[in-house]
DNA sequence: TTAAATCTTTACAAATTCTTTACTGTTTTC
DNA sequence: GAAAACAGTAAAGAATTTGTAAAGATTTAA
């Protein structure tokens, strides 16, 4: 174990104190947080490798804390058994559950798993839908030879759309998500930014990547 | 690596030996096919994860083998920068190029997020009743090789039944529920949305899913 | 500060979906 | 058996939604 640095957030000092105990044993480093807010800063002073995360914070906003631990790997630790799917899909996929009560092993099991694959996608920093890659580094698209130059709300639409393949991503969810970027995005600037992101693919090789899906949103088309 | 298996079809030893080398290293079963017909019964006999295809096999009949590996993820290791269009429709989309001469740690990026993404639709949350299949990611319903598109209200409605095979949902219950998405639906156009949904199983396979129960509402047929 | 890039709005055509109307046939009720 | 209520489908019009262009607003970069 090479010291990799864990976030536990969690308001139930006994349950925390257990985790602690397991991960400390393994050779973690580990930081507490027991409150939405104070998860926040924590978050903004470091950047740890992994969260462990309860849900059922006193007055947690999920969609407060979720936008500062996006892009590392979230293990949810709770007593729910269905966790809402947008949760899920604002996190792009890293997401594990661990329900309580739970047996150190497979904790610990869960968390090398997580801790290896977030090594992975970082040495190879790009999602590949068909023959499509992007670039998370370098905030581009190719298709073969061929660059393109995706402005800031492209490039997180497209993210969100190819981290998952197929399904069928909400106007309201990408619309929540740009907004972290662009807060006034509409529906009709949502619309915009499709087509234009249509119009760049269509000008490489004339296809389209992009279904639209009446009345709920868009998805990766899938043939 | 969890021993994934990997069908290499290319008729040059030297480059398949070299891409066969790469991939043992990684963890990943190997099979060799020199020739489209040899494909084809590596194929008959064995599903792999993800073929590796080169597309200038001597005498290959492309449309001998392209349908023998449809589902599964394909990347064609080609010089030829262009791909015929053709051999993508038949391909049937999950098709990806790595064009010679290729580097090691490409062709494994590919091969890995391929195989994830394999994986992830795979394991796509469904519902399932006889021989139809919800999806619930993609809002589409099949019914063996043939993807049945919906609307937005003949998806609600389907759930919704398919969440309770065999039990009659009332009419008012449908329609409250539908009525989230569609404020105005009445019965003559839940009526409507039922016949619809009828038409186009019809379509596929001249089966009447849905039975009415008379006065009461719909179920799906228990027979 | 100016120029360029990016984002948002407006407007409108095209496409899709939803609802209504009308009509036929079936089932229940009286 | 006749009247009433319900089920099924087709066709058409209404309502929504999508796709794109053009132009104005805002942000970013030079």
């Amino acid at each position: 174990m090479s010291g990799k640095h864990i976030l536990i957030i969690d308001d139930d000092i006994h349950i925390g104190d257990v985790l602690k105990e397991i991960l400390d044993r393994e050779g973690y480093r580990v930081s507490r947080a027991y409150s939405g807010t104070e998860a926040l800063f924590v978050l903004s002073q470091s950047k740890p490798d992994l969260v462990l995360l309860d849900l059922m914070l006193p007055g947690l906003n999920g969609e407060e804390v979720l936008p500062h631990i996006k892009g590392l790997p979230v293990i949810v630790v709770s007593a729910k058994v269905d966790i809402d799917s947008k949760v899920e899909l604002l996190l792009g996929g890293a997401v594990d559950y661990v329900t309580k009560p739970f047996h150190s092993k497979e904790l610990l099991a869960r968390i090398a798993a997580h801790l290896r694959n977030a090594a992975i996608s970082a040495s190879s920093p790009s999602l590949i839908f068909k023959d499509i890659t992007l670039n998370t580094d370098t905030h581009m698209a190719s298709i073969g030879e061929n660059e393109i130059k995706l402005t800031r709300t492209e490039y997180a639409i497209l993210k969100l759309l190819m981290q998952n393949p197929g399904q069928v991503i909400t106007k309201s969810l990408l619309l929540d998500r740009i907004s972290e970027d662009t807060p006034d995005c509409t529906e009709s600037s949502l619309k915009m930014h499709i087509s234009n992101l249509r119009k760049k693919f269509r000008e490489v090789n004339g296809k389209d990547y992009i279904e639209a899906v009446w009345g709920i949103g868009f998805k990766m088309k899938s043939d």
